[in-house]
DNA sequence: ACAGCCATGTAACTTGTTACATGATTTT
DNA sequence: AAAATCATGTAACAAGTTACATGGCTGT
């Protein structure tokens, strides 16, 4: 919902054509999450469907302007006066993940969280430069771009910090203790329990 | 695709049918996305549909066992063994919504992260406190729990250290300092500016 | 008998995302 | 002339999500 929402914010201070667009979202995000052109059409067909929108005029040169409705104005209100909920909503890609690979009997979850850790802390470092390196740009462009680089960094550090936190847990703890095998008994309701699988049937999650 | 990962993963373990595969999901991560039954079944028929999984035996009770299949476990051990990039694909919704907003001359961008801090900080104690609480607990559930928990509190800590940062940025400089006027000459190409838009048809977006 | 959970399934829909077709203009 | 960019659009698809229909079983 993000990105319709941003195009329709920016669309409140003015008609925009499709290009102009994509590019009035780049500087406002330090071209950050790069837009595939064909979304923002899309994205704006969709706008329209749904009454935010209307087309509006097109120039001399052929660029199709869109204008905001009152309804849309409305919408862009409600958004910023509205916060973001995460948390429970939301889903954290990584979070899953390593939540069921450390519960998963086949697999090495240390190795697992060992690898993305790497991965991540080289991540952070190269935020980190990027952000020094462009510190002394100014402009309110370069402080749109900061902020966005800001809130990559905190969270990239809170990712690493939480993956030191999980590898300590999990070598603490013997080999498998996360380990949850499939629940044979159903919770409520006595129904006969599933023939006991053959223990040769299981996982063979050995790292590939 | 991390619920479509997920599933197919605790599928790696042994056959299970939908209402489990439901279960042992919330089971391994602590309950905290649940999850809607039919998205469980829309899941596994376009797993089957890829090759991944395939419909198994059926018992007394009719339940309908799915198996993974070979493909299937080659797509779990890439899973398991990839990383997650983050960073430049995910989007921020948060990061996203108050970088447009900061550069957005009529609105309130101060206001819009204050009252956002509000709301973050309160799910950060209850988080925390939920962590606490349930702190006693033992066995594999409650650490994959706690591991999920700990994995919204850093993200949290990190949110709301950064919504202080920008609040504080934003202090700094005097009112619109970042406000971004729509660009009005095209970047490339010498084009005709578009006539300058009426000061008054502007943006209104006090705060509703 | 009735409420409620277990269980399977279907249909519709949302955003996001990509690939592609088409043409104008501009730079080299 | 060729390559690159600007610009609009279309078609298709992915994953996630919800609402709903339909039964069976169970506890009160």
């Amino acid at each position: 919902m993000s990105v319709r929402h941003s195009l329709l914010a920016i669309l409140a201070q003015g008609p925009c054509y499709g290009y102009q667009l994509r590019h009035e979202f780049a500087r406002r995000t330090g071209s950050v999450w790069p837009l595939n052109v064909g979304q923002i059409y899309n994205t704006l067909e969709r706008l329209e469907r749904d009454g935010l929108v209307r087309r509006g005029d097109v120039d001399e040169q052929g660029h199709v302007y869109w204008q905001i409705t009152d309804e849309g104005r409305a919408s862009v209100s409600q958004w910023l006066n509205s916060s973001v909920a995460r948390s429970h909503s939301t889903r954290d890609e990584l979070a899953m993940k390593l939540a069921v690979a450390a519960t998963l009997p086949g697999a090495d979850a240390i190795a697992t969280v060992r690898a993305q850790h790497a991965v991540s802390s080289q991540q952070l470092a190269v935020l980190q430069s990027e952000r020094e390196e462009r510190d002394s740009t100014e402009g309110p462009e370069a402080l749109a771009w900061s902020m966005v680089a800001d809130s990559l960094i905190f969270a990239a550090e809170a990712e690493v910090r939480w993956l030191e936190h999980i590898e300590a847990r999990l070598a603490l703890h013997p080999q498998h203790s996360m380990a949850l095998e499939l629940a044979t008994e159903r919770p409520k309701r006595g129904r006969p329990s599933r023939q006991p699988r053959s223990p040769g049937a299981d996982v063979q999650l050995a790292q590939a």
